[in-house]
DNA sequence: ACCTGAACACCGTTCAAGT
DNA sequence: ACCTGAACACCGTTCAAGT
């Protein structure tokens, strides 16, 4: 009797939830969200699709879960004397974190239930911004108004209809030429004399919107209650 | 032989492109956008799943029309002399937009294909802050940041667990409780000595959070190059 | 205890057939 | 021209059966 040859139970640990999680970030990065499914994690993990429940509850959790992982990519600096530049490091690993998994973003509208890297993450960013001095409602407009931009930017980032330099002319030159003649001048003009002529450069935007955020939030900070 | 009543055909007007992409939304604002399916859209239209494909390629193309959609209901002004306060009622417009519909931001990191009223959308922005002032640079500033704080802020606002000033306090309480013994010292204090005393007003924090980021860009409006 | 085959009620989409 | 039934290859999840 042929039977099917069991690789993954001589070549790989047994599952947990742990490897169920991973296994679904990976099929996420490499097929997109839309391409997580139980059926599928589970082949990434040579496994049947049944065999995942008992890690865990449901799809849900699965989708909870792999959000938190990305939070747990986001570093904290624990020794950095200085708030702003704690705050940028934080956020410049924030948005490599979501550019990574740019699903991450799409998931946190539908997610209700913060993972503990999620809850670690948010303590630490009210525990940081109160050492500075911040009160806690000022501690709460900073934390709002940072973690808005960071993500806010990224979703822009990765809703931009091309993903590297190269792709830019063909697609931006494309857009333009589609649209109706006389329609959208000024987005016209942004795409032809500045996205165009200047290259690739939305990402460079991110910082200076950052520290424009962290001025703001300086003066904030000094202001007399 | 007795057959199904024909109600569409003689209560509802002709399927058309339109009534196929608010139907979807209707479904996406009622039941959440994993309930968008082809076949839930039919039901909501009181036809069959096959005859949407008469007015849409796929489900791709009912995705990306619905987003545009949401666009469309963003207040653009037209008559406002100030460009901080025009950039003020069109902040608060998106945000209550997609305070609607929720659902809109989760669909942004993967739709690459703006509608008509995105673009729309896009070229008020350039063309409000160039007439303004800002140079096309400045612009391409001004623009990612405040779309980036928009989206960001009701992307934490939609994903708060709780909707409603009733939900705060059992969720907020059922949540500390459920923290580790020590654990989020800091997002407890958060929780207990802000959010639970003075109420449910994460709302409240969207103004200031952009008046901090319009002035910003005033003084970079005014810097000299 | 952990894994799975079969089953059920769903999906998106194609295609040939109806009007 | 517009609509649809049947079909196909997928879904999430349950449950009873295997080891």
């Amino acid at each position: 009797m042929a039977s099917t040859p069991r690789r993954r139970q001589e070549s790989r640990p047994s599952l947990s939830r742990a490897r169920v999680l991973e296994g679904a970030v990976r099929v996420a990065d490499e097929r997109g969200v839309t391409a997580v499914s139980m059926r599928k994690v589970a082949e990434e993990l040579g496994v049947e699709a049944m065999s995942l429940y008992h890690h865990v509850a449901n799809k849900d959790e699965v989708l909870d879960g792999i959000v938190d992982l990305v939070f747990a990519e986001i570093e904290l600096p624990r020794d950095e004397p200085d708030w702003r530049a704690a705050m940028r490091r934080r956020a410049s690993s924030a948005r490599e974190a979501l550019l990574r998994h740019p699903w991450a973003l799409g998931l946190m509208d539908s997610r209700r239930t913060p993972g503990p890297a999620t809850l670690t993450h948010h303590d630490w960013m009210i525990g940081r911004l109160r050492q500075a001095g911040f009160s806690l409602s000022r501690t709460a407009r900073a934390v709002s108004t940072l973690d808005g931009y960071v993500y806010g930017f990224v979703l822009q980032e990765s809703s931009l209809p091309f993903r590297t330099p190269e792709e830019l002319e063909g697609v931006a030159t494309a857009m333009v030429d589609a649209f109706p003649a006389g329609g959208y001048p000024h987005l016209t003009e942004m795409i032809r004399a500045h996205a165009l002529s200047q290259g690739y450069a939305y990402a460079e935007e991110f910082a200076p919107g950052l520290d424009l955020i962290l001025d703001g939030l300086e003066t904030l900070r000094n202001a007399p209650c």
